[in-house]
Parts: structure tokens; C-alpha cells; sequence
RNA sequence: GGGUGCGUAGCUCAGAGGAAGAGCGUCUGCCUUACGAGCAGAAGGCCGUAGGUUCGAGUCCUGCCGCACCCACCA
């Protein structure tokens, strides 16, 4: 095998996965204790985006990460039919074609939309495919096919028959432009600036007016009733007489209610009950008509008079100037208010009174509460936890039909002739109680995120009693983004309860949001997206995905520079040149027992040992930015940076054969510990090991191994870190950097093994043992045995008295302060033992190295 | 109105009780048994601010100032 100087990724990506794949490892083994996860089926709107990249490559992490340890690992892959969002997306692709959905009709559009939705899951699947995500395909679902179907009937007629789901008119949020209504968790909240109108409404006797405050003044086309708080003392009179509707000539009563805050405005409020969430409640409560004077794109209808037919912020602006030239606005004042927006279209939404389907939430919210309270269901971060339960504490019903035709049709039949509904799971055709033919289906589908509530349990085949189900249910982590904590999460916990009596997950890892490097989120107005594929393309999976990793940590935010990925583009091609180095020495290679053991060979290995648990606690934990920082660190400033740079030598010397076998036992062990993050590149590489198997994929992950924990073996290796460092330091502060050199050593005698590290790692030509410091020479390294002295011969003296002048005042400082620690009875009555001794060993360490500095500046000058 | 997160090197961010870390950028040297997508070295920080707890505080507590986000029937 011949690898190249460089790493290419797209060379060695597609070749792997198509393997994989055709080995079945994707595919549960049937035995060992379950991991199983289903993916948050992503949209079929379009191609998939960085926050799917980050979302696959976490699980992926996790997935492969327990593959390895031995688990029954599942990953379900789908695509979610996504209703409001593909119809609109199927909705403008026909509009650029010239056509509208209405002039197509119901059966025709659904056609296109099904061969969008097989385009873009093909698509949806390759894009899963290319971040190498090791899902089991051959359990694929899609939340509109026959099994997951069958399963939203099932549910729909349960929660009906138990009273749970109930049809009724309610106040809900209406899109204009989608002409759906919608959940409150699908309306965005804005803060906006807007106008606040004083408004006089003429008392019907002529005597006076009153004066309300609105913001949205078109609405008094629907107006019943002005309010005022029933102990305002201003109004106490005016209560129960009548006013005259300005422009509209109606007379409404002036009610008391509660609900009015004397405070604001005028304390006096016009009542729109169609139109406005709390004037809806008042409305009830007094048995005030209601006026509906909006049609389906939020123009006026044929109750708003003269005004009929303009939209909303038209109709706004003729009816202030109308009250303006009436002699009816008495002021208007700047004022800043929150204003519902669709999230799917950002038209800003209209409340209306329809007659909806509705889930009642709070019965069900009762064991979902627990759950997450007991502890059954674990939020990882832990804070989502709080933000869950308040959301579960004030749970309100969820309204779950809409008016597309994208979607799961709701399971419920209307008699024409005897008014009889039906809710049934299977297709009526026949009125059961009068037998009439004549009977229609409800035209409304539901709330896509009905069907994806049941996605634990769906996907496993429920209803029927299926084999997955008993073995792969509950899942094990549901990792998501806390952007659908509200839709997803907690829907699926509550019906996870609901229909398996069982938590859905185990816990529920939170990820972060990918945002541009300014901070905004990503998105197709901006034109700020990074395409997880292009990158993908252009660095290579691998470098992306441990990019993904590492920046996965606490926060909330991730901002993506592009630059990130070429980081890590070159730690891959590091492990790339590393393992080529170690193949190139491998020529003879023989496997034998690790004995025989070098310095260098065991500090390595025991570097290694850490660098396992390390990596191995951060996943337990999930904390995935820490366990690709541990294995980056590890192979590249230990293993590459210092082990091969000490190989080199040794390989030429009797202990080549145990050299091999250390670097082939850690490079074994780090491509193991990285395959989860780099699974492309892990495999390629260690293929070419001769201790590779038949797949990286199913290798088992490495385990600590305490007979090569050598923490003598790390203390010596350190120092001689330092005194290496310490040599080049003063090398290159003397621009003698490439110049081989004679060192000086004075006091303890080093080993061998020693003294042949620090000969070829710091470039030096013979050491010789002295008495005393020699003539020319500089101070690379001082501790209580021994001091290490650099030949500087010829050298510019002048810089290097700078050098230690600086270093000296430093040293002085240190000594200060450790002196003063010492001194400090607080301390040593109160600090760990560890700590005083430590600083005790800093002191002396401080002391004799500030000796030998001002002693070698005294020799300078 | 309630809640959450964040202010650490020029930039982007880790770190969470024992005197500050990385990547990128900057500067200086390097053809060294793989890697110039590399190697070696350096410069650069009152860890937002004011108090408190502690022998000891980027780290824990409180207030304040900025930034971002979430929830809430703010006419």
C-alpha cells in the first residue's frame, strides 16, 4: 500500500460507506444490551443544513462510539413529510411553473407534492449517506408511509375515545398567507413598534364619549362592547350605558370586567371578541355578540361595510384617517408591543374564532411531568429541564388541525343525512347509524408534529407488536436542538406515556444552534448558510465532523467560521502523514510482546492509558468537545510532537522491533478512540495497519490497560520535555537554532536513555559532564540535581542578558509570592496537604533556578 | 413582566476553587526518517464591573453594566 503526502478525502469517503452498508453494521446484531436512538427526521423541504450536519455527527458519535463497545446498536433513520412547510415550499415551485394550487385541486397537487417528497428524501438520504452516518436503512421511515399512517389513526381515535381529543370554537392563530391555523407554538412572538389610537366613542344620548385606546383600530369594525375595570372610579357612572361604534353607527354596551387595567391607556378597552384572545374570554363571560369581519386572507369581509375587500393595514389606514376626519382620534402615542408571526411564512398572524380539533393537554402532561421530575427522563444539559417543566406546568391545549392538504387526512366522517360523526381508523364509507352513503371526510389533515410525537414508537413498527418494539423500545438518547424542546420533545414524552406506558428516551442530549460567525442564524434570506455538504466536499467529512464535534460544547450558540473546518482539515491530514510514517518503518515488521520497554515507549503508553479514559468518560457524558480535545492533544503535541520524534532514533538501534510495536499499539488505539469522530479516515488507515481486522467499524474500543499506567515513567519524560525545551529556547532566543551544539551538565548524572533523548531531540552533538558552569555557555535548565548548560560559543551575549533579566524578575515575583504563602499560618492551617508540599517543591524549585540565573548574569557581564 | 445563556489573548472560543489555555492571526528561525496543510521558538491577558464567601476566586454568592435568546392574553 502506497499513501500519498496527502490526505484525500473523496477518494477513500464513498468506498467505506458503500461497504458498510453492504456488510450490514448498520443493522443490529440481535444481541448485547440495546442502544438504540431514532434520528429527528429532517424535513423534506430541501437540503439538509449545518444544524442537521451537527445534529447526525452527535448521535453518529454516540453510535458508533457503543457499536464499538459491544452494544445492540440501532440508529432509525426517516424524513419527516414536514405539512405546512412542503406544502408551501411544493405550493411556490408550482406558482414558477404558472400554476396555482387551487386550479389543480386537492388529488392533483398531492400527486407533485409525493414526487417532491420522493425527490427530496432520495436527496435527504445521500446528504445523510455523505456525513457518513451509520443509521440502519433498512429500517428507513417516513412519517406519511402506510406503517406510521395506520399508527396517527390509531392514536387519533384513542385519545378521542378517551376524551382527550374534542372538536370545538376556540380563539386560535390564523395564518393569512398559509390560510391554516396554527398552534401558539407555531406563532412567533416579535417586539415591534407600533401606534397606540385614542378613539372617542360617543355616549348614545348624545352627552359625552368615552375614550378607548387601541392599537389595531380596524378592528372596531367587530367591536361589541367597551370595558372598563369595575372598581375605576373614573367610569363609575358610565357602566351599562350605551355607545355609538364611530363609523360603524352601532350601539355596544360599556361592560366591568377584571380583565381591564385602570393603568393602561385609558383604562377603558374596546372589545373585539372575534379578533382578540382576551376579548374573546370577556366576551363569554358577558354574552357579547361576536362579529367575524375578516376573511381567509385577513381582508375585511362583507360585515365591515364600505370597508370590505381591503386587507388589514389598508383597511387600518382608511379607518384612522376616517376617525381623524369624524373628529374621533383624540391621539396617538408610540408604543412597543409583541406581534404574532407565522413560523413558516412570518406573516404576522390574525386571531380568529374557527371550530378546530383540539388535544387536551393537561391530563396528559401529568406523567410527562413526572418523568422529567423524577428523573426517569434525563435533560443533558440539565438546565433544558427547567424550561420543559414550565412549558409542561402551563401546557395549554393543542390545537392539531389544519387546513392543508399535505398531511395525515383526520380520521373523522360526517354523516350528511343524520349529522352523525365518525371517527374511525379505517375508512368509512357508510353511515353507521342511518346508513346513509352520503358522508364526507374531514378536509383537514393534522399538525405535522402529531405523527412526529409518536416517532419512538412508530418507527418500531406500533402499532402491531413487533419484535422491535419489545426489544428496541424505550430508545436510549433523543439528541436534538432545544429550538424544539416545545413541538417535539415533550409531545413525544407525553405519548410515549400515553400509548407505551413507558418514557419514549432515556435521556435528551440539547445541542446547540449553528449561527453564522456574526452571531445570526443561518438562513436562505441572508444567504449566510455554509452547506454541510459543500464543506464536506471541500475538506472532507471527516474535518467537518470533528469540527462539529469540538465545537460542540455548553453554550447555546455555535458561530460557524468556515476557517474551523481547514483546522481540522489538517489534523486529519496529520493522522494521515503520522500513520504513513509509521508504515514506512514497518518493513519488517514482527508482533511481539510489549517488553523491553524505553523512556519514551512507556511515557507514550502511559499517555495513552489517560487519553482512553479521557476520551471514554467525555462520551459517557456526552461531552463531546472534550473527548475530540483529548484525542486531538494526545496524537498530535504527544504521540507526533514527542513519541515519533523519539521514535526516529530508536528505530535505528536494537530496540527497533519494540519501537514498531508501541507505534503500531498506539496508532491502533488512537484511530480506534477517532473513529467515532472520523470514521472515513480511521478505517482507511487502520486497514493498512497489520494489526487491522475486518473492519474498524465493529473493532472493540479500546480499554485501559493499568500495567502501562506509569506515572514515574510520565514525571521523567516531563523533565525531559523541559530540558529540551529549555535548550531550544535558549537556541533560538540566540539564533542558533540549527547550529548542533555541546551540552553541559553539572550535578546528577543522567541515563543513557536520557541523555540520547535530549541529544536527538534538541539537535546536540556530544554532552559532556563539568564541574562548574564553563565559559560561554547559557543556562538551559536548572532543577535541585542538576543544572544543563548550552555551548554558546560565538554568540551575541547582549540578548541573552535581556533574555534573563526579564526572566529573572519573574523568577522574583514567584519566589515572593510562595514565600508569603509559606508564611501564612491561614494557609498551612487550612490547605490539603498536596497543596503545601506542592508549593513548598515550587519554592525550592523558584530558589535554586533564580540562584543560577543571577549567577550566569553576573558571569555575562 | 418572568426565565436562561454569554462577557477570558487582535479574532473565534475551551476551562470552573490551588498564581491563565487552544485554534486562527502576528513576529523570528528551520529542506529534521511522515506531514510547509509541516517543525522549533516568541510576543500578546487587572478572565465585563463593584462588593461578598474562602487561607486561597475566571471559577462560588449578590448587585450593576453590556450582548443574545426563550416564555407571558403589553388594549
Amino acid at each position: 500500500m502506497d499513501l500519498g503526502t496527502r490526505y484525500m478525502p473523496e477518494q477513500i469517503e464513498k468506498k467505506w460507506y458503500t461497504k458498510w452498508v453492504q456488510n450490514g453494521y448498520f443493522t443490529p446484531k440481535g444481541s448485547g444490551t440495546p442502544f438504540v436512538v431514532v434520528i429527528p427526521p429532517p424535513n423534506i423541504t430541501g437540503r439538509i443544513h449545518m444544524g442537521h450536519a451537527l445534529n447526525i455527527t452527535l448521535q453518529d458519535i454516540l453510535v458508533r462510539y457503543k457499536r464499538m463497545r459491544g452494544f445492540d446498536t440501532l440508529w432509525i433513520p426517516g424524513e419527516d413529510h414536514a405539512g405546512i412547510a412542503t406544502q408551501n415550499a411544493v405550493e411556490r415551485y408550482i406558482e414558477s411553473q404558472g400554476k396555482r394550487r387551487e386550479e389543480l385541486g386537492r388529488e392533483e397537487f398531492l400527486k407533485i407534492v409525493w414526487q417532491w417528497a420522493e425527490k427530496y428524501r432520495l436527496e435527504i438520504r445521500q446528504q445523510i449517506e455523505t456525513l457518513g452516518a451509520s443509521v440502519d436503512w433498512t429500517r428507513e421511515r417516513f412519517t406519511l408511509d402506510e406503517g406510521l399512517s395506520n399508527a396517527v389513526r390509531k392514536v387519533f381515535v384513542e385519545l378521542y375515545k378517551n376524551g382527550l381529543i374534542y372538536k370545538g370554537k376556540y380563539m386560535v392563530n390564523w395564518c393569512p398567507r398559509c390560510k391554516t391555523v396554527l398552534s401558539d407554538e407555531e406563532v412567533e412572538h416579535e417586539e415591534k413598534k407600533a401606534k397606540l389610537y385614542y378613539v372617542k366613542y360617543p355616549f348614545s344620548d348624545g352627552s359625552d364619549y368615552i375614550v378607548v385606546a387601541t392599537t389595531r383600530p380596524e378592528t372596531m369594525l367587530g367591536d361589541t362592547a367597551v370595558a372598563v375595570n369595575p372598581t375605576d372610579e373614573r367610569y363609575k357612572n358610565v357602566i351599562n350605558r350605551k355607545v355609538i361604534l364611530p363609523l360603524v353607527n352601532r350601539e355596544i354596551p360599556v361592560i366591568a370586567d377584571e380583565y381591564v387595567d385602570p393603568q393602561f391607556g385609558t383604562g377603558a378597552v374596546k372589545i373585539t371578541p372575534s379578533h382578540d384572545p382576551n376579548d374573546f374570554e370577556v366576551a363569554k363571560r358577558h354574552n357579547l355578540e361576536f362579529i367575524d369581519i375578516f376573511d381567509d386572507e385577513a381582508r375585511i369581509n362583507e360585515n365591515g361595510g364600505k370597508y370590505i375587500g381591503l386587507d388589514r393595514y389598508k383597511a387600518r389606514e382608511m379607518i384612522v384617517r376616517d376617525l381623524q376626519d369624524g373628529g374621533y382620534l383624540v391621539k396617538v402615542e408610540d408604543i412597543d408591543h409583541s406581534v404574532g408571526h407565522c413560523y413558516r411564512c412570518d406573516r404576522e398572524i390574525e386571531p380568529r374564532v374557527m371550530d378546530q380539533w383540539f388535544v387536551s393537554m393537561k391530563p396528559l402532561a401529568q406523567k410527562a411531568i413526572e418523568a422529567v421530575e423524577t428523573g426517569q427522563v434525563r435533560f443533558v444539559p440539565d438546565r433544558w429541564k427547567k424550561v420543559y417543566l414550565h412549558w409542561m406546568y402551563n401546557v395549554r391545549d393543542w390545537c392539531i388541525s389544519r387546513q392543508l392538504w399535505w398531511g395525515h387526512r383526520i380520521p373523522v366522517w360526517y354523516c350528511d343525512d343524520c349529522g352523525e360523526i365518525i371517527v374511525s381508523e379505517t375508512d368509512v364509507k357508510e353511515c353507521p347509524k342511518c346508513h346513509s352513503g352520503s358522508i364526507r371526510q374531514d378536509e383537514d389533515v393534522l399538525d405535522t408534529w402529531f405523527s412526529s410525537a409518536l416517532w419512538p414508537f412508530s418507527t418500531l413498527g406500533w402499532p402491531e407488536k413487533t419484535q422491535d418494539l419489545e426489544k428496541y423500545y424505550p430508545t436510549s438518547v433523543l439528541v436534538t436542538g432545544f429550538d424544539i424542546i416545545f413541538f417535539w420533545v415533550a409531545r413525544m414524552i407525553v405519548m410515549g406515556y400515553q400509548f407505551m406506558n413507558e418514557k419514549p428516551f432515556t435521556d435528551v442530549y440539547i445541542h446547540q444552534l449553528i449561527r453564522d460567525k456574526y452571531g445570526r442564524k443561518m438562513s436562505k434570506s441572508l444567504g449566510n448558510g455554509i452547506d454541510p455538504i459543500d464543506m464536506s466536499k471541500k475538506y472532507g467529512t471527516d474535518p467537518v465532523r470533528f469540527t462539529l464535534a469540538i465545537l460542540a460544547a455548553q453554550g447555546s450558540d455555535i458561530k460557524l467560521d468556515e476557517r474551523y473546518f481547514d483546522t481540522y482539515r489538517k489534523f486529519a491530514n496529520k493522522i494521515w502523514n503520522a500513520t504513513r510514517f509509521v508504515l514506512i518503518n514497518l518493513s519488517d515488521y514482527q508482533e511481539k510482546p510489549l517488553d523491553g520497554l524505553s523512556l519514551a515507549d512507556r511515557w507514550i503508553l502511559s499517555r495513552l492509558q489517560k487519553t482512553i479514559l479521557a476520551v471514554t468518560q467525555a462520551l459517557e457524558n456526552y461531552d463531546f468537545n472534550v473527548a475530540a480535545k483529548s484525542i486531538y492533544e494526545f496524537f498530535w503535541n504527544e504521540f507526533c510532537d514527542w513519541y515519533i520524534e523519539s521514535a526516529k532514533p530508536m528505530l535505528n538501534g536494537e530496540n527497533r522491533a519494540t519501537v514498531q510495536n508501541v507505534l503500531v499499539k498506539v496508532l491502533d488505539s488512537s484511530l480506534r478512540l477517532l473513529h467515532p469522530f472520523m470514521p472515513f479516515l480511521s478505517e482507511e488507515l487502520w486497514q493498512n495497519l497489520p494489526v487491522a481486522g475486518e473492519s474498524i467499524t465493529i473493532a472493540s474500543w479500546p480499554q485501559v490497560e493499568d500495567n502501562f499506567s506509569d506515572d514515574l515513567a510520565e514525571k521523567n519524560f516531563e523533565m525531559i520535555m523541559q530540558i529540551v525545551r529549555g535548550i531550544r529556547n535558549v537556541r533560538s532566543e540566540l539564533d542558533m537554532a540549527s547550529k548542533q551544539c555541546t551540552l553541559y551538565i553539572h550535578g546528577k548524572h543522567l541515563s543513557e536513555q536520557e541523555q540520547f533523548l535530549i541529544k536527538h531531540l534538541a539537535n546536540i552533538k556530544t554532552i559532556e559532564y563539568v564541574e562548574s558552569k564553563p565559559q560561554n555557555s547559557a543556562t538551559a535548565f536548572v532543577n535541585q540535581e542538576f543544572h544543563i548548560y548550552v555551548d554558546i560559543t560565538g554568540v551575541d551575549i547582549q540578548k541573552e542578558i535581556s533574555r534573563l533579566e526579564k526572566n529573572i524578575e519573574k523568577l522574583l515575583k514567584e519566589k515572593e509570592w510562595y514565600v508569603k504563602k509559606l508564611s501564612d499560618e491561614k494557609f498551612l492551617s487550612h490547605a490539603l496537604e498536596d497543596v503545601i508540599k506542592e508549593t513548598r517543591e515550587k519554592l525550592s524549585e523558584t530558589e535554586s533556578r533564580l540562584k543560577v540565573l543571577q549567577q550566569i548574569l553576573g558571569d555575562l557581564r
